[in-house]
DNA sequence: GGTTAGCACTCTCGGGAGCAGAGTGCTAAA
DNA sequence: TTTAGCACTCTGCTCCCGAGAGTGCTAACC
């Protein structure tokens, strides 16, 4: 499974012009541009073992190659060089973790943002999942006359609010947030509705109306699953040749919107290699059969979150990588100071 | 600029056509499919006639006709039908304003998210305005030995959080909050942060950390005019014909991405009837001139939202309407309970 | 034996040519 | 004023051809 020195040599010059260009790659052009010191003629010969083999494929029996999903993976575990990032990109990373951001929502849509920006692919972060999240305090705040807001904090620092209805004097309201706060402290996410309710179902009859809300706040905030997938915009996606067939990109956004396909994959994923690389038919879903993504994982208190990267098989796998690197590096340094 | 019963007839039996089918159609068509009584050669004589006087264009020397902008504005004006939404649409729609929302921007996000699906087109929202919002209270919680969590509450129930630095005992914390509370009730968002420091500046020795905090907090509310804009995904235009080709769709897409544009148009109108259209040509900004946008505003307590539809110049107007129409209503209302 | 030049072969891509189909405009009749 | 008829126009499709790019193979070369 391994390869001589030149044949590494000149999939490595196919891989990358490939990067480059989008176009089928001669034999011609790598003897021209990469400095192999040998003729068309050999590379040839070369590239006719490194199809044999399975690294490379022919559009059609007589065009140039282009790699094949095992020769991008050859690329990326073997010849792949370390890239860095350019001084304007890494700031621009930089600044997400300069400007103070409100709440974690806007913070993460904003690092998709800047994902999808830099790397010129679609960025994807998945947030905390909430089984591992716990609680650590609520607040309920008279809003005006009628309303009240509660205010939940999570261990990890998320903040959720909502706003109710309640009469109930400011006095008792802090009294309850009390209460719930002293007792639910530290239990999971996934199990705070319930035993909010079982904590406040003698109150039931003097404050009906705020306890249901509470609890159904609770309950909804666990739900909320589906929004912890931030995918960035397609925009980028529409410059690339392989995305000039409407039909293609229609299937990958609707693969993604339909959000459970990505997120699958996701939370399924306990992976080795720091940042992961899916390659093409490597990913387990069809749809997504014919891109690449790399993601990687980032802490955050006592559970974790990915940062991605989505984008057509011939990424530039370097750039992406360095970007997810740095960034699962500076979100769980992130997570870690605003816990 | 009125037009006889028959040529009216047939005007409109070309735009529907045309929204249904998306393609230039021709005086058979017309005679078939609309019963007008007349021969398909005179409707060619009352087609020429109305591409004469502008409201039809050929594509070519030979091919059915096409309404112009022209031909869709009289269209809208004086003989589209008031359609009714489908049950399934309205049910849609309710759904939103069932099920509680946690805070306005998800809630503002579902709705573009709605939007989106029932018109089959692209949803837009843009939240009330800074300038005319006015700041309710502010409370600071401490959130754990070192932080603690702002929560700002406006006239119109938005929320917004964020942590800071703090080690500032929890009943000072109270003082700070009820101080600023009393001080800035009714004060404007863009003036709040001012306002708020020239309130806390004597304390600055007391609690230098967290004033400078709780300032730029304010400010960074105030300044986040970028997010008032909530675009939908751009799916459901690819399935439309018009935007087959992908540079069409690069053009659009980065319209509105680009943010400024679309927000300017929004924000600078103050229209006469309540949903306005806007077709083709009649865009000010040179990028959105081959697409048509129906938008309504809503009341949000002292200030104002917009909501609605970007679609191909051949959309299903009547319901675009109708879908745009519910929306103002039911948003209004939902601003006024949630005060 | 590995490397290279040469050459025949294959396949794509772009530009006509030709043809069917759809639709028009005009004319003349009802 | 309406309509039938007909010549005309323009598109879109298919087929075909030639140019160009690139290959694989063979035979010569070092």
């Amino acid at each position: 499974m391994t390869l001589d020195e030149r044949k590494a040599r000149v999939l490595r010059a196919v891989v990358e012009e490939y990067i480059e260009t989008g176009m089928p790659v001669g034999s011609r052009v790598i003897a021209k541009r990469y400095r192999l010191g040998v003729s068309p003629a050999t590379i040839r010969n070369e590239m006719a073992d490194l199809e044999d083999t399975g690294y490379l494929d022919k559009p059609h029996t007589s065009s140039g190659r282009v790699p094949s999903d095992r020769g991008y993976r050859f690329y990326v575990d073997e010849l792949m060089p370390k890239k860095k990032l350019t001084a304007d990109e890494s700031r621009a990373i930089e600044s997400l973790f300069r400007t103070k951001m409100r709440d974690v929502v806007s913070f993460l849509r904003e690092v998709v943002r800047v994902v999808s920006e830099t790397s010129h692919y679609l960025g994807f972060v998945l947030g905390p999942d909430c089984e591992s999240v716990t609680f650590r305090s609520i607040h309920i705040l008279p809003a005006s006359s009628e309303k009240a807001l509660l205010v939940l904090i999570t261990d990890i620092g998320f903040v959720e609010t909502c706003l109710i209805e309640s009469d109930v004097p400011s006095e008792e309201l802090a009294g309850i947030s009390e209460m719930l706060s002293r007792n639910l402290t530290g239990v999971t996410m996934d199990r705070v509705a319930d035993k909010a309710y079982s904590l406040l179902k003698e109150e039931t009859s003097r404050y009906a109306m705020i306890v249901d809300q509470v609890v159904e706040f609770l309950r909804s905030v666990t739900m909320s699953e589906g929004e912890r997938l931030y995918v960035g915009s397609p925009v980028n996606l529409l410059n690339l040749p392989e995305f000039r067939d409407v039909e293609r990109l229609k299937g990958v956004m609707a693969a993604i919107e339909s959000n459970g396909i990505l997120k699958a994959i996701l939370t399924r994923s306990h992976d080795e290699t720091s940042p992961t690389i899916r390659i093409g038919v490597e990913n387990e879903d069809e749809s997504i059969r014919d891109i690449s993504m790399v993601y990687g994982t980032f802490s955050a208190g006592s559970t974790e979150g990915k940062v991605g990267i989505l984008g057509p098989k011939r990424m530039d796998y370097s750039k992406a990588v360095a970007i997810v690197s740095m960034l699962e590096d500076r979100l769980s340094g992130y997570f870690a100071r605003n816990r």
